[in-house]
DNA sequence: TTGGTAATCGCAAACGATTGCAATAACTTT
DNA sequence: AAAGTTATTGCAATCGTTTGCGATTACCAA
């Protein structure tokens, strides 16, 4: 509610203007982001449900109104299994992903964690990384207990 | 040459057959990271010098065979201003890449800078990140010059 | 309230990348 | 050397995403 009302300021105060289309993406997004637990949005998900609100919605105009909101800070891009994800931006300071291959799933990961490998970068080489929307891809705990389970069995039956 | 013949050799040995197509994928690869200077080579770069030792050669031959030539361990794949580029695996260790989002230009990372990083991930989390094939995106130190001084101009003329 | 104008939209085509399928050709076996 | 098996190919369709374009519409000024 409250991050929904200071996106639309943003919009004004860029000079963007509000139509329904950007104001139905925001609620779904916003909604999205309660409703799964901080949970991030497939592109083809926000889709759907700005169809069944509004049924000219076009996929294009979600991926622009989605870009322009990622390009106002107001929703953050997350790439999960090389599709692309939507939430709400962290108010209280960005967070980051860790990405799992197998399950899909996305862990948060405090920036404190990239704040040593910026300073390392930016001394070392003088190179700023982009650490504003990172994601590590790999594996998480459950999936590499479930690969090892796997395994055994596979052991069992040769 | 040394690579080149290896990876032949590896080919064989997963029982992959040798087909003219990915023998000139291989040696267009080797040739380019050669070349210019230890560079990564663009899909359709690939793809256009292939046509022309092989006409017939289709695009969808390339990325299967730029594809299993990564999973064999032959080529890495490297994405840069998210295109595909790909090299000959560095056989004296894997590098990761800093790459920068102005110039396109990519840069080596030793793995050392990250050692850490995935240490910290893997006891605190479980998690176990793939950076076998790790990229930043950010900007580099000559682009990050010229930007300030396209900024500079930019308030003379204000 | 109305009209002007520029941002935004829906549509369709195009992008880079992947995939299904029937035809082909590399390897094995004899 | 010839035939059989099956991985691999070329082609075309499809995926998710982006872009060009003429039509629409949100906003500002009169």
């Amino acid at each position: 509610m409250m991050k929904h009302d200071k996106a639309i300021e943003t919009l004004r105060l860029k000079g963007h203007r509000l139509t329904p289309q950007r104001l139905i993406v925001l609620s779904i997004i916003a909604s999205g982001s309660e409703a799964s637990g901080g949970g991030h949005m497939g592109v083809d998900e926000v889709y759907q449900a700005a169809k069944k609100a509004y049924p000219y919605m076009d996929i294009a105009t979600v991926y622009r109104t989605l870009h322009l909101f990622k390009g106002l800070g107001v929703v953050t891009e997350v790439a999960i299994g090389d599709r692309l994800h939507f939430e709400l931006t962290d108010p209280d300071g960005h967070h980051h992903h860790m990405v799992c291959r197998v399950c899909n799933g996305a862990f948060n990961l405090s920036p404190h964690y990239l704040a040593e490998f910026r300073d390392t970068l930016n001394k070392e080489f003088g190179f700023e990384p982009d650490l504003e929307n990172f994601a590590v891809s790999g594996v998480c705990a459950k999936c590499q207990e479930a690969g090892k389970a796997a395994n055994n069995e596979k052991e069992i039956q040769n």
